[in-house]
DNA sequence: GATGAATGAGGTTTCATTCAT
DNA sequence: AATGAATGAAACCTCATTCAT
């Protein structure tokens, strides 16, 4: 039985736990990005990190708690990574560009976290048959796509248009650019992200008319 | 056991077999749409359709059989709707938000369908753990949508680009759109498409030129 | 998957299932009364029947259904057994006398039965962790019980008293009776059976008046 | 490792070690009565005394002898309760109204230890299965009641009667004073006591036909 | 053609116990 | 003396598949 939750509802871990989470995390992703969602079960995990089965059980409530300390560990790494690429940027255009270019930056350097990030949303799910994960999950993502479209409308860079469907489809855009470079490891992973940049780009800004 | 190949390599199904597999397909789509595909299991797909189990597997070698045959079912009845909507549009602007526009017609039309194809694409697996579909499934249709963007280039509707960036880019807007909608269904389905369009439309058409 | 319920709520069983569900039962029986309810797995139930353990979850929804399906037919069986011997009595300590040596009789012709039931009772829980059974399902044998005390009260038989501590406490000594003769299987239920019929009756009936 | 039997056979405990066992038997007996017996695993048992798990493997050679250790200790303060309240009785009578009167005040003022002891007694087994505890268990019990109905015969207050029954039965209604109580707790459990104490009287004492 | 029945593998989880520190 | 960590067995349950009828 793992410690209890201190008064300040802070999990103490010692750092042998740490550790071993980590190493349970990680095998997980390997796991899920190797033989998919399905195929990853308890057994398979431990297996792949050389330890019990037992161990997980001890170290997590449950597969459920895994997955989610899977989910929490890389969406928060990348989402530092590509914040920490448009910060300081001040053109919206730059800002949509940047972020996804820095995307296919963390995709490029992990893989197997972003795998294992897509594999879990489509498919974890809570008790009752509903997903744990879905579109809703994204809103905070959505809503940070939306601030730069609409920062870019707003300084008149940028045409009027739906900024919703603008970050949908952006979102979408990019989970694709990684699928297709896991699918064709050969693919210019970074020729892609420039090509979407532009593409978003001359979707959003404003058409010119120059006038001589 | 069911009946052999013919010399000719075809299957010959009679009329009741025909029905049987269609109303077992039928019966898979719903409980994958509604419960997932890892809960479509063949025992609730029999249960829902209120067959044996051991129906389904008479009619097919297994489950893998039967969910390829979903597959190939929806997937055709949605090229079929998509192409006849197209079909004798003749610029390539046209070509792409008729594209978007039909699919969206198709998801309001058939929801379930496309939800199911869906789950199976992400989820389906060969023995050996690697996706049974994956992004080269979606190379018939990549293929389409670079043709209409390489005509418009061509024809000079459109700026130079990576036709396939943008057709991946393009096959993942529209599924997104689709996504979007399943989670909040009071979205307007038809004017996402209708942004979409425009979207896509602006990405790749020529600036206008300055006027004189 | 076993067939639903049909619109009457009666579920329809084959009648194969139906002796399969018996023989399922009995083992259970046997089982739970040779090595107690804690070592009655499913797999050893299983095993003593000589089938495979999916088996019972074919024809059994869960662990649960299946001991309650025990309690129902055990205890049903005893029930009528008691009643068809005091049927036509018409004075209470006849009532009594009889309702304790049918229950010996019955004992001694079913012990696995009445081990099983009482090993059962003492050790279902609800997923909740709280008794499945407890006295209050009791409650119907200590009203019948009941109305056995207080008829002999009404008809002069019986001395008064609180029939609820006088139906609890024969209810106990009857199931006493059995757990002894269960211990110590050469001691004489039956002779035990009359010792206590006479301990209820002294109890129950009223002094004798002095005689003037 | 725990200090090993000395010579005469003895364990020496030192204070400490005392003082956790009796830690530990406490939180055993208070998870026990509260979540019935299948329920107190061992981490529950650690959890509920704020110690970690293995200090009750390194205390106790296992959980059967934390299991025993609670019986013994429960069952001896009971006797000692009993006892000290049918110190220096002289009649028959009145010896087996204050063995009743007294097992209820014990009952009162010790609910979950009289609790965590039925759920051992009735569920505790030996590693071939049988029941650790059985009512050979209570043979000492068994032979004090016996003594004082025995007593009671010799002096004439009793009428005869098989003593063995009248111990058993006699017992059996105590515990079930004590379930009902537990099951319906508002019930008045010293007035139970004293009908209890009347019935047995009724039950045992020679029925007077005094004439004149 | 169709069905109910049965199987056995594999899933997650809980648990008593052991061990190094 | 005490602990956290780890183990492996065993529990219940679900499932795809096979088979006799």
């Amino acid at each position: 039985m793992r410690p209890e939750n201190n008064p300040g509802g802070q999990k103490v871990r010692s750092f042998i736990e740490t550790a071993r989470r980590a190493q349970i995390v990680a095998s997980a992703i390997e796991v899920i990005a190797e033989q998919g969602f399905a195929n990853a079960s308890l057994a398979r995990i431990a297996q792949h990190a050389g330890i019990s089965k037992g161990v997980i059980s001890y170290h997590f409530a449950g597969k459920d708690e895994l997955m989610e300390e899977v989910v929490t560990q890389v969406y928060a790494e990348a989402v530092q990574h590509v914040l920490a690429r448009i910060e300081g940027l001040e053109s919206a255009t730059e800002l949509l560009r940047t972020q996804i270019i820095a995307s296919a930056e963390h995709m490029r350097d992990h893989p197997a976290q972003v795998k294992a990030l897509g594999e879990i949303f489509y498919n974890l799910r809570l008790p009752d048959g509903r997903p744990r994960y879905g579109i809703d999950t994204s809103e905070e993502l959505l809503q940070s796509l939306e601030n730069i479209y609409r920062f870019g409308q707003e300084s008149g860079e940028f045409r009027p248009f739906d900024v919703r469907v603008m970050a949908v489809s952006h979102s979408a855009a990019v989970d694709s650019m990684f699928a297709y470079w896991t699918a064709y490891p050969e693919h210019d992973l970074e020729a892609h992200a420039h090509e979407l940049a532009d593409l978003f780009e001359h979707a959003a800004r404003t058409q010119e008319a120059p006038h001589s």
